[in-house]
DNA sequence: GTAACGATCCTC
DNA sequence: AGGATCGTTACA
C-alpha cells in the first residue's frame, strides 16, 4: 500500500494544493474501520506575505507546525466550534499549508472534520507515518477549477480575491 | 487579568 | 440575516 510522502508535500503550496485534488484522504477510525475519501476542495495559504495565512503574524504556539517541512497536520479551531484540517507544505521555515475544505460527499471544512472525527489531537500528526490519517495517490486526473478563498475578507482585498481555492466537480 | 476576533455551520 | 461558542492572540 503506497501513500503520499515527503517528496510530494515538500514543494510549494501552489503546486501541492491542486495536486491533492482527486487523491484519497484515508482515515483509520478507532474501531479499525478504514475509509477513503476523494479530496474535492482545498485552499492554499502561503507564508509570511499572505495576510490570510495565520503564519503571516509570525510563529506562535498555534502556527508553529507550519514552519516545519511539509507532511504534517496543522489543526486549529475556528468560531469556537469547528476544527480545520490542513496539510503543511514546502520546506522548513517556509510556512505554508493546504486547507482541506471538502471530500466527495461532504462539503465544508467544519463538517469534514466532524465526519472524520478529527480534532486537536491531530495537531502535528505526520501524514507520512500516521496510522490514523494519511493520503494515497489515485490515477484520477481531474479538471481543476479555481477561485477566491472563503472567509478571509479581513486580509484585505488583494489577498481575499486572489484565486487560491481549488476544487473539482465529480461525475 | 481582560477583550476582540474568527480559514464555519445551522436555523430562521 | 443572525446566533452559537471558545481557543488564540494582543495588550495592559
Amino acid at each position: 500500500m503506497q501513500r503520499l510522502l515527503k517528496d510530494f508535500f515538500c514543494r510549494d503550496v501552489l503546486v501541492v494544493a491542486p495536486q491533492i485534488l482527486g487523491q484519497h484522504l484515508v482515515r483509520r477510525y478507532p474501531s479499525g474501520l478504514i475509509e477513503k475519501y476523494i479530496v474535492t476542495e482545498v485552499e492554499a495559504y502561503k507564508g509570511g506575505e499572505d495576510l490570510a495565512c495565520h503564519a503571516s503574524k509570525g510563529k506562535t504556539a498555534r502556527t508553529e507546525i507550519m514552519f516545519s517541512e511539509g507532511g504534517y497536520a496543522y489543526v486549529y479551531l475556528v468560531y469556537g466550534m469547528h476544527w480545520m484540517l490542513n496539510v503543511v507544505t514546502g520546506s522548513e521555515n517556509q510556512p505554508q499549508a493546504v486547507l482541506i475544505r471538502g471530500v466527495k460527499g461532504c462539503n465544508g471544512p467544519g463538517r469534514l472534520t466532524r465526519m472524520l472525527e478529527v480534532d486537536r489531537s491531530f495537531y502535528g500528526e505526520d501524514y507520512t507515518e500516521s496510522t490514523r490519517i494519511w493520503f494515497e495517490p489515485t490515477e484520477f486526473t481531474p479538471s481543476i477549477n479555481k477561485g477566491p478563498r472563503i472567509g478571509v475578507d479581513y486580509a484585505g482585498n488583494y489577498w481575499a480575491s486572489i484565486p487560491w481555492r481549488f476544487w473539482i466537480d465529480l461525475d
